[in-house]
RNA sequence: GGCGAGGUAGCUCAGAUGGUUAGAGCGCAUGAUUCAUAAUCAUGAGGUCGGGAGUUCAAUUCUCCCUCUCGCUACCA
């Protein structure tokens, strides 16, 4: 809560990374609340920009690039152009949805570098990094590809063998190939400049811990976090081809990080959407907010802060309502494995329901934990909330006014005292809601919202018109003209949420108005007024529909089940090298955990004609008591290596299923302890 | 292993600087009602607030230990 008062709003939503499409993750989680908090503010008639728009930097984009043979231009012209669209298509109202690739940023993003630059914020560090002669570049870790040292894996990346798992500095790799000319890379040294934010410390401190407490506590948890757990300076450049270059002297071939260089989006983007872009920045009467994912927390609300810290010129965030994520039918999302409903294919399976679904992410929103997202909730809400509470009272109120009164509003004669505690309601649930989107909770915003519908329809069955117009028509007048005041306040007071559907209603009502504060107001439409006739705000979503998706998603899960990726085969290798590795059958005696670990495994293994310690990382998969007597296959002659203390001899092999489950490579109850594997 | 977040009714979630009968929506049951997309309205049944110990006159709310989920981090096949 900020006691202040601003006199404008700067909301940014996190940049999307444009090498894939969008799914509901990224819409429950970021971009549904900002839109909902961006169009309330613009009701209120406050000065607001919302900011948005494509990371388009960065070595995956580069790698998509070279896997499907174009360039990594037309790699992010492609999901800029899809995701822009999503993001319309859902009445997400950016005022801007730029992009980092644009000369704009360019210029922003390098300048914003030279400044720190030049006031000498960065350190300076030169380091040896492999560089490809034939290429003449420098290759990002993930360019390089060699053997695991621990695994043995031959097709390890630079940071990170996939294999095992291990992450990696390109430097570990033995027999390290670049994948750009297939060369052997030779050392090169290489010149970075660090952000150090461990000099940022104390004031992070003072700012966050002291001055934002009011920070939703996932946030303000996890930036504890950090700054207990003590920061490090970031290298905030690196050798690569695409990207904002480092607009220093000498600095050739290099470009700007891509975590430096997409925050700074939002300032170009804004640049770009006004030349008054330094109010909005640089004035400490505007408040930012920032709506992030709870993966960007540390760079939203330490990196970029310190970067405009430092910088000296900027303000800083006032707010970061960070969320968790969504899970989907109790799985977590994930685009590699397909597991997710894309926003466009959403539209095509459900045309013309972005409020639906609006609505159903807003009112399950993964405010404070991990949230799920299934099918049949989402039915429910749509079915027993938005069609049976909201579109139903709307409904009634209209084929009441037609039935009675030709759909002409009537007359307001005299209230009653429920009719007065009724058109009161209308104003504390208002207040209420502003109060909920002011702090950033929505799910409760949304749900107080909808108690005006309930209201609607409890006022109705109070004074049940249609029993009393026969005996008393004047009374009936007041009631439908009461039921239509709210109605029209309906369409004021959920246009943030459900701005699709309010659009309609409007049309129904004949009803223009749009400002926040007019909400309350008991004569939103004047008697005489017409309305229309209506037709269906929300319609049912049958059991079919329902299980057409999640039909969907079950056939999404036997692909990755059965066709599973296979791992692209190793390169070839020769006889010889197969001979190099002498691999024996083995016999489990003994397994206890490693203690302080969460996988690790020390067993004695019996050889036959020795017996060997090997630290093995099964602990997920198996107890320590169900190992002894086990039969396994040994990579004998593996060089030792001191894991958490203790010299592990040799590797135990195992198969690794799609799904990460391990399993032994077992050899038959026959074979004896030592005998070789060929 | 360390750190952070979370574990509250069948489901999805609120809440409490410790204090009388712990809340909402959905679902369920019963009743009312028919203007309405079999929609609505009322009433009700459901919880030893993850487990254990401690502090206290009093804990679900504070402290400690344990356990499960998610994330970050370390270690790692």
């Amino acid at each position: 809560m900020t006691a202040k008062t601003y006199k404008r709003y700067l909301i940014t939503s996190a940049l999307p990374y444009a090498n894939g499409p969008l799914h509901l993750g990224h819409l429950a989680g970021v971009y549904v609340p900002s839109d909902i908090y961006t169009r309330y503010l613009r009701q209120r008639d406050r000065d607001v920009i919302s900011v948005c728009g494509s990371d388009e930097h960065g070595v995956p984009i580069t790698l998509k690039a070279r896997k499907e043979g174009i360039t990594p231009q037309e790699v992010v012209d492609r999901y800029h152009g899809i995701n822009k669209k999503a993001f319309e298509d859902f009445g997400i109202t950016f005022d801007i949805y730029s992009r980092t690739s644009n000369q704009v940023h360019h210029e922003t993003a390098s300048e914003f570098f030279k400044t720190l630059y030049e006031k000498g914020v960065f350190i300076e560090k030169t380091a040896e990094q492999y560089y490809d002669e034939e290429a003449a570049t420098f290759l990002a870790d993930r360019y390089i590809t060699g053997t695991c040292p621990h695994c043995g894996n031959s097709s390890a990346y630079g940071d990170q063998c996939e294999q095992c798992g291990t992450s990696l500095s390109p430097t570990d790799l033995v027999n390290p190939v670049s994948t750009i000319s297939g060369s052997k890379p030779v050392r090169k040294e290489t010149k970075h400049w660090y952000l150090p934010l461990d000099k940022y410390e104390p004031w992070l401190k003072q700012w966050i811990l002291e001055e934002h407490k009011e920070w939703k506590p996932n946030v303000y948890g996890q930036c504890k976090s950090w700054l207990d757990q003590g920061l490090h300076p970031r290298a905030v450049s690196r050798d690569l081809d695409w990207g904002v270059p480092v607009p220093v002297e000498g600095a050739d071939g290099k470009v700007l990080y891509v975590w430096f260089d997409a925050p700074i989006g939002y300032i170009s983007a804004t640049k770009e959407l006004t030349p008054d872009w330094e109010k909005y920045w640089k004035d400490e009467e505007t408040r930012m907010v920032h709506f992030i994912g709870k993966d960007n927390i540390v760079f939203h609300c330490i990196v970029f802060p310190t970067m405009l810290k430092a910088e000296g010129s900027y303000i800083l965030p006032d707010n970061v309502p960070a969320n968790e994520f969504l899970n989907l039918e109790n799985e977590k999302l994930s685009t590699s494995r397909n597991w997710a409903v894309w926003l466009h294919e959403y539209l095509e399976d459900f045309p013309g329901k972005q409020d639906v679904m609006r609505y159903v992410l807003c009112a399950n929103a993964p405010e404070n934990k991990d949230n799920d997202f299934t099918w049949k909730d989402f039915q429910n809400r749509n079915n027993n909330e938005l069609v049976a509470i909201l579109g139903n009272f709307i409904n009634r109120a209209i084929v009441l006014t037609h039935k009675y009164f030709e759909g002409k509003v009537p007359e307001l004669t005299s209230l009653t005292e429920q009719d007065q505690a009724t058109l009161k309601e209308i104003e504390i649930i208002a207040q209420s809601v502003e109060r909920s989107l002011e702090n950033f909770r929505f799910r409760e915003a949304i749900k107080t919202a909808m108690d005006l519908a309930r209201l609607g329809n409890k006022y109705l069955a109070d004074t049940e018109p249609w029993k009393i117009i026969k005996s008393d028509p004047e009374r009936v007048k007041t009631i439908l003209n009461i039921a239509l005041q709210i109605s029209a306040n309906l369409t004021l007071l959920l246009d943030p949420f459900l701005p699709f559907s309010m659009e309609k209603l409007r049309g129904f009502l004949n009803f223009e108005g749009r400002s926040w504060d007019l909400i309350g107001t008991e004569s939103l439409l004047a008697p005489g007024h017409p309305i229309e006739k209506a037709s269906l705000l929300f319609e049912k979503i049958e059991d079919e529909q329902i299980e057409q998706q999640l039909e969907k998603l079950h056939i999404t899960k036997e692909d990755n089940d059965e066709s599973a990726e296979a791992t692209p085969l190793q390169p070839e290798i020769t006889f010889d090298d197969f001979t190099r590795m002498d691999l024996r059958t083995g016999t489990i005696l003994e397994a206890e955990k490693v203690p302080k670990t969460k996988k690790l495994i020390k067993m004695q293994v019996d050889l036959g004609f020795e017996k060997r310690t090997i630290v093995s990382g099964v602990a997920e998969y198996f107890k320590p008591e169900e190992l002894p007597g086990k039969k396994v296959s040994v990579l004998a002659n593996l060089a030792p290596r001191k894991i958490k203390g203790i010299e592990s001899q040799g590797m135990i092999l195992l198969s690794e299923n799609p799904d990460g489950t391990l399993h032994f490579v077992e050899p038959s109850e026959k074979a004896v302890n030592g005998s070789e594997i060929n």
